[in-house]
RNA sequence: CGCGGGGUGGAGCAGUUGGCAGCUCGUCGGGCUCAUAACCCGAAGGUCGUAGGUUCGAGUCCUACCUCCGCAACCA
């Protein structure tokens, strides 16, 4: 069995400051990976920044910049902003890199040899001062839609990319590989609106701006967009050169993950350009929804930005990392209200799990002087019935993050940080300890103790310095008891003593403050 | 016009192959005292968008309609 996992994030466009969209791809990317690596997979994360075109020329220009001094720049800050928020990519590309654009050109080569790329003329409502194409669709009162000045219908020699041609090709894989695309609707979103109406060729050349990777026999040209964009995902693993050892590892990539926006150019010109290359294509494809605002879209202008560093910051990564995580379903896009994060952020992480970690370590310090009990068995109803909880919940987490429905798996986990509480008051260990009831109260302290380190296993992925400071406190030193296999045991825990007094994990905000706090920085 | 996804107690959402309508938050009442005024239990509250149909039985399948959101091709 394969044992490799190669997991993509979409390159960004720097364009503009990076907003929490691109950080939840990213932290579900990582998240992912992180996963897979518990699991022993050998994993390898991608990354990165597309720097050509148009839009990112002009906006140099403006900031008084060469477009390369910009890219730069922006590549920084994306590094920049992974590092802060701890994503564990392997490799982080940039259109602009000589491993790409090499490749880059001889992939177009390729493709013009093979008759897959031919020349012809592009047209297209074209604004003079923006230097940019609009389709007619997106003109606003058939003006520009940027500056809305007028635009003129122009032609423009372009090379095209011969779609159709591919397309039973597509259809087939589509029919074969049902898992290809998930959420699957997606993918009949895009045979119902691209192929069913007859799939157009695609442009994949412009001679209006020249920064770009050149076309090698055509020099005036430069490659335009996806086919440059798309193929980072092989070129960073080598694909075509000597040093080509990460490509036969790990392509096919086993999942790739992006917006619905670019789904598009993901589900029908990328398996295009890999058929055309003669190359395997991704084993799947995750199209994940967005996080919206109450009121619609993030925008400056209606005052509703909010920035994943900001959210970083004051309160902690590994809150944000949940919020964006657990707020974002499979089905639908998911919300971001300064009311619904602290919320979150107090209910489950300070009330139900920072609370149920501090009262077990409480208890563990009176009753036993902190030594935590060693397993007895399940000697009554209660005790085996949380054990088969705890069992199910790892089966069904399982299966969840095997869905990739990230949102549903750590709910499964709250389930179990709820089942524990309410484990507390089912054994009552107070009266216990009145009582001198000293078996049934060891068999207690040891099974939250237990449970609380399969919670701390299960949050890895997620929210792994939460994980380390709950292994702190509960004093577990012991590697073997941190694995993925170490879940399904229970006899494990030996000679261990947690702290003597516990910090809250997540400090209880006080809402309304902290409700108004975010509102102001949305302003902004 | 077309295509896709929604419309479930005050708010936000689950509901797999059709079988007594669930979860979280909020509200009200109670319990507990180990804990970060946290935790646990109970109650109120839904004709599951509308109208038909299939069925012993439908939130779950079929048809029509209403309504919201997204997509509609080269803009990451």
């Amino acid at each position: 069995m394969k044992n490799t996992f190669y997991v993509t994030t979409p390159i960004y466009y720097p364009s503009g400051k990076f907003h929490i969209g691109t950080a939840y791809t990213t932290v579900l990317a990582d998240a992912i990976k992180r996963y897979k690596t518990l699991r022993g997979y050998e994993t390898y994360m991608l990354t990165g920044t597309d720097e050509h075109g148009q839009k990112i020329q002009t906006v140099a220009e403006k900031n008084g910049m060469e477009p390369q001094e910009y890219v730069d720049k922006m590549a920084e800050e994306a590094k920049k902003l992974w590092a802060k928020m701890d994503i564990q990519y392997d490799d982080f590309i940039r259109t602009t890199e000589p491993r790409h654009e090499i490749q880059v050109q001889k992939i177009f080569d390729k493709l013009m040899e093979q008759g897959d790329i031919y020349k012809g003329e592009y047209e297209g409502w074209y604004c003079v001062p923006c230097e940019s194409y609009f389709t007619e669709t997106q003109l606003v009162d058939g003006k520009c839609p940027d500056c809305g000045r007028e635009v003129k219908l122009m032609k423009e020699e372009s090379y095209f990319f011969n779609m159709k041609k591919y397309v039973p090709r597509l259809l087939k894989y589509y029919d074969e590989h049902p898992d290809f695309v998930k959420p699957n609707y997606r993918k009949t979103e895009m045979i119902n609106n691209f192929i069913k109406p007859g799939l157009e060729d695609l442009c994949v050349s412009r001679t209006t701006f020249d920064w770009g990777v050149k076309v090698l026999k055509d020099p005036k040209h430069v490659v335009y967009v996806w086919l440059d964009a798309l193929t980072n995902y092989i070129t960073a693993l080598g694909y075509g050169t000597e040093n080509d050892e990460l490509f036969k590892k790990f392509w096919p990539a086993d999942l790739q993950i992006v917006g619905k926006d670019i789904a598009r150019f993901h589900l029908i010109y990328w398996p295009i350009f890999l058929m055309a290359l003669d190359l395997p294509l991704p084993e799947q494809i995750l199209v994940h929804n967005w996080i919206m605002m109450k009121d619609g879209k993030m925008s400056k202008s209606k005052g509703n930005v909010i920035y994943p560093d900001t959210l970083a910051d004051r309160y902690g990564l590994d809150a944000t990392k949940y919020f964006l995580l657990r707020e974002v379903p499979a089905s639908n896009d998911g919300i971001f209200s300064p009311e619904g994060f602290v919320e979150r952020y107090n209910v489950d992480l300070s009330n139900d799990l920072g609370n149920l970690l501090n009262r077990t370590i409480a208890m563990c310090n009176k009753y036993f002087e902190g030594k935590v009990p060693e397993y007895i068995g399940h000697k009554n109803e209660v005790d085996e019935e949380i054990e088969n909880f705890s069992k199910e919940t790892i089966v069904k987490f399982e299966e969840k993050m095997k869905e990739l429905e990230v949102a549903n798996a750590l709910q499964e986990i709250w389930n179990l940080v709820s089942r524990t509480n309410k484990y507390i008051d089912e054994t009552s260990p107070w009266v216990l300890a009145k009582e001198e009831n000293t078996e049934k109260l060891q068999a207690c302290i040891y099974h939250l103790i237990e449970n609380l380190r399969k919670i701390a296993i299960l949050i890895i992925p997620f929210m792994p310095n939460t994980s380390k400071k709950m292994f702190e406190q509960l004093g577990i030193i012991d590697e073997n008891l941190k694995t993925w296999d170490s879940l399904k045991e229970y006899e494990n825990i030996k000679n261990t003593k947690v702290i003597e007094k516990g910090e809250p994990l997540f400090m209880r905000l006080d809402a309304k403050e902290e409700v108004e706090y975010l509102q102001s920085i949305m302003k902004k």
